[in-house]
DNA sequence: GTCTATAAGCAGATAGAC
DNA sequence: GTCTATCTGCTTATAGAC
């Protein structure tokens, strides 16, 4: 397969599927060549400054797929009840059922040092905004829904760590069970 | 300095401080020689399958230190309550005031695969029996009792991981703070 | 925009003298 | 038990043809 390639989005989506496996550090070029089929050189084409930008397209990657999958559900139509539900199926998804390990365990740990810290701190803050936004929809008081989406995120992180620790993804889905019970309660 | 060295638990101390700063797959022979002064060979010669054998060391280390600081608390005369701020004045002392990273996310992502979970695991499993003993003695069924201190570390590993992505130990404060009244409530 | 070939360096690990 | 010197392989990254 010579010139024709995989649209660009193909492209980061499989970086993405390594970068998730392996955490920044574990992801070397000879896997992500091979996970997208793309040679050394053609990957330095598309992306100039080698694994930090590869990096880069993947947490751009995940970010629009935290909006779509978890952000846009809390934004919608609906009860609080419902958008917080739905918010737990998207997480599902995002977190591939648990599977899946944090980010900042993936890319906030090793040689990237704090380079990616500030790109992962604006995603939680987006999601704890969505969730506290919800539950201000609802009659909350502003600083009750903050700490509440505050907490949210911890458990999930959380649940995330323990899950993987335990090779058990039971953690994470009693988190999710009992999330909208405890934003609400 | 040629024959004498340090006592082989500074050596692994000294080992530590890398391990919890760089992760696994960031702490490199280079580094890990330089910290404890012992040229490569050395450490091969105390730790003979390299890098492995030293992250055990670190991980047996982690774990007394565990025990002495939170595990043993917890276990103490005293009352319940007592019991509990004991465990949390040692785990703000066991996680560097909240500055440090949690031990999945060193040692459970990247090249290592899954060979260290077990101990880490185990760790887990120690810490959360040590707190669901302390909350049966005062009273609380079995059941409820592992299900709360289950919530407990994933409140501490997501604090962790929170205060990481913020560069900020308020997350960690503050769950600390919360945490023996969300145990007894 | 992809390829082959290769550079330059660092990784983890070892040999053998002292 | 530590040292110097070295090995092998893999890492990221680049050069230049097509």
């Amino acid at each position: 397969m010579a010139h024709p390639s995989l649209p660009k989005e193909e492209v980061v989506a499989r970086l993405m599927q390594v970068f998730r496996r392996e955490g920044y550090d574990g992801a070397s070029l000879a896997r992500l060549s091979a996970v997208t089929g793309l040679g050394r050189s053609s990957l330095y084409h598309h992306f100039p400054r080698g694994k930090e930008d590869m990096a880069e397209a993947v947490l751009a990657l995940s970010r629009s797929r935290l909006t779509r999958l978890v952000l846009d559900p809390l934004a919608g139509p609906g009860s609080v009840r419902d958008r917080l539900e739905a918010m737990t199926r998207g997480l599902a998804e995002f977190y591939d059922d648990g599977k899946a390990a944090c980010f900042t365990e993936l890319f906030g740990v090793g040689t990237t040092g704090t380079q990616f810290l500030p790109t992962l701190s604006a995603g939680i803050d987006l999601f704890s905004g969505a969730i506290a936004r919800v539950l201000n929809d609802g009659g909350m008081s502003e600083e009750l829904a903050r700490r509440r989406a505050e907490d949210a995120l911890i458990s999930i992180q959380g649940a995330l760590v323990l899950s993987r620790a335990r090779s058990s993804t039971a953690p994470f889905h009693r988190v999710l069970a009992e999330l909208p019970d405890r934003l609400t309660a």
